[in-house]
DNA sequence: TAGATTGTTAATCGATTAACAATC
DNA sequence: TAGATTGTTAATCGATTAACAATC
């Protein structure tokens, strides 16, 4: 299904495309053509068009794209149908905010287990989900290997996590701290960075720009 | 200073520039050469050199740059010196998060209020920030406008709490919800998201691409 | 059939890299 | 002075947009 290599452009773009589409097939939609959907979304039909193409013909001439088919076609790019299992490194207010209000399950993740070093934590549940003592995590790790690893912990403790998940065999680290992983020491492992601090000050940027 | 129109991937790689040279000011590195910042956060040289050029000549040939005064330069480039006001709308878990972990003044904003339903919360403080009723927005912007409302409301309270924000005269949204918030209804407002969803469904398709 | 809309090829635009003269 | 390193111009690469034949 799909053609060659795919530029990072085009990958950043897809949980855009699925999340548009879920609205869409939740709206009750059936069809949509690339142009309508580039008006939606803020972008060229032809862009639309150019990027579907990538994973193969998902749509009809003189029809258009078929919501719901489009909409499983991307997910299953995405991975979404792959049931990855997923831990928490560190519940301080982010892992608990991740804990209990991210539905991990509606993007295929499974939440199996959550690692802080505050006892008063350890052996209590949150969202669900069992705390395990921080230490325990090679343990817990080497039973139930996971997928994803998410990181809450303080910045001071990142880079270290990051190793330990890495030797656990995670493949994926989905890191909240402000801290840059150093990725050669994390050979396989891939890095997914939500840098708040990076966000904000391009706001700032664009905020200060305008009124100078 | 600034020479014309900055390309967004340049503006993009601005803060990830500022937060190198932080650590190595912190670190008390005096001067550093295009080429070792390049090594350090994985860019070429050359772009490097490009991207700072933009903005003026910070460097200086044969020694490269002095790291104190590009992280200043590059500070001022980013609005860090314009004490900008922040506001911040729903206290749930990831509201409280960020008022009693997120470091807004060491990037130049001034927390000033946080806004809830839940009476519960309403008239307490957390992080030294008072909560004020979800109502009194408005009342309390009148007299001390913000130049940023932080969206951690419910996501089927998103949309209108941004209209409200543009009308009180935020001059930016720093969006955590995972909607998308309708920019032609936000005039002059720059909005900048923080997509949680996004982010982990590109993490599941680079560990989902690379074991087939 | 006629109208609509795709998938794809070609053209344009923007961003990155390479090269090098200027100069500290 | 000699060595190092910038700022900038030119070359390459990648991403977006335009155009249109194919076809539902």
């Amino acid at each position: 299904m799909r053609k060659g290599k795919i530029s990072p452009a085009v990958i950043r773009r897809l949980p855009r495309y699925y999340r548009h589409l879920d609205d869409l097939f939740k709206a009750g939609v059936v069809r949509i053509s690339s142009s309508a959907l580039a008006g939606n979304m803020g972008l060229t039909a032809s862009q639309i068009r150019q990027d579907l193409s990538c994973f193969g013909g998902f749509g009809q001439q003189g029809y258009g794209y078929n919501v719901e088919r489009l909409r499983g076609e991307i997910a299953e790019i995405l991975g979404m149908d792959r049931d990855h299992t997923v831990v928490v490194l560190g519940v301080g207010n982010l892992g608990r905010a991740l804990l209990e209000n991210f539905p991990f399950t509606r993007y295929g993740f499974r939440l199996e287990a959550a690692f802080e070093v505050d006892q008063t934590l350890v052996g209590s549940k949150l969202g669900g989900v069992q705390i395990y003592h921080y230490d325990e995590m090679e343990r817990f790790l080497r039973t139930s290997p996971a997928d994803v690893g998410v990181l809450t912990v303080p910045g001071s403790a990142a880079a270290r996590t990051a190793k330990r998940l890495a030797a656990c065999g995670v493949r994926g680290i989905w890191n909240f701290t402000n801290v840059e992983l150093p990725e050669s020491e994390l050979p396989g492992v891939q890095v997914e960075n939500i840098h708040f601090a990076d966000s904000l000050l391009t706001l700032s940027y664009f905020i200060s720009e305008e009124q100078p």
